[in-house]
DNA sequence: GTCTATAACCAGATAGAC
DNA sequence: GTCTATCTGGTTATAGAC
């Protein structure tokens, strides 16, 4: 075995949760999937309970969504900012099928909310405001256009889930449309 | 008692699906939501299964959203194609929900999306390719605006039950924000 | 740390009286 | 059509040997 026992638990956990949800997935299937003896209980010394384990998906999903946090690009084209905050999407993809799959359940729910948030920062009203004020782009209803921008980009990210079928342009398209969209 | 015994038993489960998972809800539950003894079985009386009663709740969700559905309106502004689509998700907001929480799990899959893709018709490349062409709207990658278009929209629907906050602006201004980037 | 074995519980589903 | 009672199987979790 490559990685001690309780990380092959953590990895299996994610993967199953992500697949099949928190109910979908019994401790058996967990030791089965660490290579451990199905129904031995053995996950029991690594982990208190089933919502322990789930704890420790998260915060370590948690972790490495921080961890592969890139810097935004400081200021210039719209462009790089919405590729920018489609990559950030995708980098956190784990923990965004966790929070669709069982929104509700999950602990440190805040914390999980607030990291994905970061995603869209640049996103905001404020920046196309003052982008507006400054003539780089036609004026309109700043909260609205921010909220259609965030959302098209979030939209991006869960299609493909949700409505079963590929979006159909890659992702240098939909950033390049987007931007024409808010600059012309 | 007002409805029938398998009306509500129907009316019960819908809402609990919804807000807990299919795998969250126990025939015990459905069974004292619909006035019947819990854990008595009587729910068998009405229904073969779980997957009976799932079957039969997504088939009469269907029915319904399909009987709710409204004319596209014919011609015209965009504003009033995206109002239209906005509305016509919230009309099918518990196929949706259903199949957000368990989407792999669902009977006739295919037959819901395809009828959620219908609320999304005229947001599609070709309309908005012969605008183009017409000269109405300005000359844009039709099938990446079609897409950040539907996505956008899609994205509203979906936003606050995943990013846990409101949208912020209201339908009215996010279809008319919408279809001033589209149109100018 | 992993195993065999098992306890305790709960869910889906059935039988038969009323 | 609803009830009481029960069966069956699966799931969480623990005990104790190795």
């Amino acid at each position: 075995m490559a990685r001690d026992t309780r990380d092959r638990i953590l990895d299996t956990a994610l993967a199953a949760f992500v697949a099949r949800g928190i109910d979908g997935v019994t401790v058996t299937d967990l030791e089965q999937g660490a290579g451990l003896s199905p129904g031995s209980g053995s996950f029991y010394r690594h982990f208190r309970s089933k919502d322990d384990v789930l704890s420790a998906v998260v915060d370590r999903e948690i972790t490495r969504a921080l961890e592969r946090r890139e810097q935004e690009p400081a200021g210039g084209a719209l462009v790089e900012h919405y590729t920018w905050a489609l990559d950030n999407l995708d980098r956190m993809r784990s923990l965004i099928a966790l929070l669709v799959r069982d929104g509700t359940r999950l602990p440190h729910l805040d914390r999980i909310q607030s990291v994905l948030a970061e995603g869209g920062s640049r996103i905001d009203a404020s920046d196309l405001s003052a982008r507006m004020a400054r003539g780089e782009i036609p004026a309109r209803d700043a909260d609205a256009v921010a909220s259609v921008v965030l959302l098209a980009v979030v939209g991006h990210h869960l299609a493909e889930r949700f409505f079963g079928g590929p979006v159909g342009v890659s992702r240098e398209r939909f950033a390049a449309a987007l931007a024409s969209l808010v600059e012309t």
